[in-house]
DNA sequence: CCGAATCCCTGAGGATACTG
DNA sequence: CAGTATCCTCAGGGATTCGG
């Protein structure tokens, strides 16, 4: 929780385009593993997340909010405003792990029959 | 294999619109599903997946051709095509198991969060 | 029976710029 | 720092009709 995120944290070469499993919408997989280990800021969030603009990672925040799975925080001080996972949150990441396992077992096989096809 | 699959196998209150997990487009885990049990034909999919017409089934079949989950037979015969799924295929019946028992038990929170959220 | 062809429309997602 | 505000593109998904 206090270690920054990784920047490499996603593997740009295998974004959300390849792998074919998701939770919520592109980036909300992705949100969620970075809230794993504890809150972070919305800045902090978009390091490893690179490519998300402000506003679609806003959008991507609110959906996890509004479904239970995110919380919002302000805390005190100047614009300080924190994202944590919920219980409901936290039940999803048994889940994502089983995903994150299968595409390290079966991309590549993904991938081939995605170039075999053209 | 046999048995014609259930028309009532997908829970219309329960659409995809709601599940937070996805596997491929739409309608990809619920067609592999279909498929555990067996091959199936076009117009037996069909049948439990009630709301998809004729193009968007094509074209999800294509899409889990294209990744390799799916493999399509011409058999013998006058216009009889079947679907099966292939080994990289059934490799994410585990994880649909999981994703549906998420479902089962952590649904009802989420449809509560998102109906205090309005 | 198994699609293909066509048309359409919404919305996810992004680019860019600005603000309290 | 943590977002808003616009504008835009494009593809997912659907309705409908047609064909071998």
């Amino acid at each position: 929780m206090r270690e920054p995120l990784d920047p490499e944290m996603f593997d740009p070469v295998c974004p959300s385009e390849v792998m074919p499993i998701r939770v919520g919408d592109k980036w909300g997989g992705m949100i969620i593993q970075c809230l794993e280990e504890g809150p972070r800021r919305f800045s902090e969030l978009m390091v490893p997340l690179r490519t998300v603009t402000p506003k679609v990672l806003t959008k991507s925040l609110r959906a996890l909010e509004r479904d239970g799975f995110v919380v919002r925080t302000e805390r005190a001080g100047p614009r300080h405003v924190e994202y944590a996972l919920t219980p409901l949150g936290r039940s999803l990441l048994d889940l994502l792990d089983a995903a994150r396992a299968w595409a390290e077992t079966h991309m590549d096989a993904l991938l081939d029959a995605r170039e075999a096809a053209q």
